[in-house]
DNA sequence: TCTGGGGTCCTAGGACCC
DNA sequence: TCTGGGGTCCTAGGACCC
């Protein structure tokens, strides 16, 4: 069996800093950095300049304003970052069906069997780079490679508007003294664990006795080997092709702690209507909810997860399920953050509820929603909420958000 | 005014059923 | 009055990715 696929891995720099620099001729050239709109934001992300002057994802602006004194804040305009990645991704699929988006900067392409119409892997990358260059002033990073594990590792060797091409019979050259924290998949603590076992470069991995990985990880130990090998059979898996969904959830942190029990609620409630409409919007309800609650410590967190009878997407029994579940619990803190999600999800069968009294919430749901979608969220919500002034603010979509929404279920 | 938000997958242990 | 055991569903928690 031959593994002779060649893979495009597409990562756009600093993509959410590009945009506002693209849209914005004052920023180009300076050190920006894209925050959310709310009091205890952090960087999402920050132009070249301003890494270059030591300012980091996810610091603090205090914290990047002092690294950084002439550092540029912009708040995150999520509509701009979806438009563009859609974009992004209709020009990729010029060069192959095959299309894979990862996250809302990162996409896969596989190419193999475009290859004889233009001409090369290689060619294809510099077209698609002009092409991005040109239409949104962006610059991306490529990498070529024989699966999605090494182009996403090519990628990442050049930055910023990098090329970098792994042949085949260059693999394990290029991954002799490579450290092992670059391959995706490896996080902080599984190095420290291989580390200890003595191993520190993919080529050590790979060469690493699979019994003594599987003794030490179970299962994904003989993952493991293979990917200090190089080695990857996952496919590209094109749009529309995903798995279902799994969960919807939506969390944030309040610009103050609070402990009054009614204020609680109110978030709750308001997270509920986030998660619920989101669920409506992908036709999918889910029997599964799940509470997250962080303390005012930072440290200190919990969550809870109740499973009902019967599958829901509306607010309000969103809503209820997660204050019986908070009902359970004597809070020991202020509270910080709050979050609820909803999983054990399963497409709705679109059919109108047999009684009258049904039908009605559901075109009072669907009214609402679809005000919504086109004033903004929250502009139409349940009363309990009008009095408050205190909203999330505008949170800037995470780069895990994809484009044309999430996976299959939004994709028509 | 220190430290965001959205996901997936895996494991371990308990309940319950046949 | 021992101690089976496989399968499924559930909760809780952790690691990883962007």
């Amino acid at each position: 069996m031959t593994d002779h696929r060649t893979i495009l891995h597409i990562d756009a720099n600093a993509f959410f800093a590009s945009v506002e620099q693209s849209a914005n001729p004052e920023l180009r050239g300076k050190p920006i950095a894209v925050v959310g709109g709310h009091g205890r934001t952090v960087i999402t992300t920050s132009s070249y300049e301003a890494r270059a002057k030591g300012v980091k994802t996810g610091m603090a602006i205090w914290e990047a304003k002092r690294t950084c004194p002439e550092l540029l804040i912009v708040v995150g305009d999520n509509k701009k970052y979806q438009y563009t990645s859609t974009k992004m991704n209709e020009i990729f699929r010029d060069y192959t069906p095959e299309v894979e988006a990862f996250s809302i900067d990162e996409s896969w392409l596989d190419v193999t069997h475009s290859l004889s119409i233009f001409g090369s892997a290689e060619n294809i990358a510099y077209i698609i780079k002009a092409r991005i260059k040109y239409q949104f002033d962006i610059t991306v990073s490529i990498g070529i490679a024989p699966n999605k594990l090494l182009a996403k590792l090519a990628s990442d060797m050049q930055k910023p508007d990098g090329l970098t091409i792994i042949e085949p019979d260059n693999v394990s050259r290029t991954l002799e003294h490579m450290l092992i924290k670059e391959l995706c998949g490896i996080g902080k603590k599984m190095q420290r664990h291989l580390n200890m076992m003595s191993i520190y470069t993919c080529g050590e991995l790979g060469r690493c006795e699979e019994t003594r990985l599987t003794k030490k990880f179970g299962i994904i130990g003989k993952r493991l080997k293979e990917m200090g090998q190089g080695i990857d059979h996952s496919p590209v898996v094109r749009f529309g092709k995903e798995d279902d969904v799994k969960s919807v959830g939506h969390s944030m942190t309040l610009e103050r702690d609070i402990d009054d029990p009614a204020e609680i609620r109110r978030f709750l409630l308001q997270l509920s209507e986030m998660v619920g409409s989101r669920a409506r919007r992908y036709n999918v309800s889910g029997k599964t909810i799940h509470l997250y609650v962080r303390y005012a410590d930072f440290f200190s967190s919990w969550g809870k997860q109740t499973t009902l009878k019967n599958y829901i997407n509306l607010s309000d029994e969103i809503f209820r399920a997660a204050l019986s579940i908070l009902n359970t619990v004597d809070l020991e803190q202020p509270v910080r953050l709050l979050g609820i999600s909803l999983s054990n999800l399963k497409h709705q069968a679109e059919q109108l509820p047999l009684f009258e009294d049904e039908r009605k919430k559901l075109f009072a749901t669907q009214a609402m929603d679809s005000i919504n979608d086109r004033f903004g969220r929250m502009s139409v919500t349940y009363g309990t909420l009008l009095p408050g002034k205190e909203k999330a603010g505008s949170h800037v979509i995470p780069p895990s958000w994809r484009p044309d929404g999430v996976k299959n279920i939004d994709v028509q």
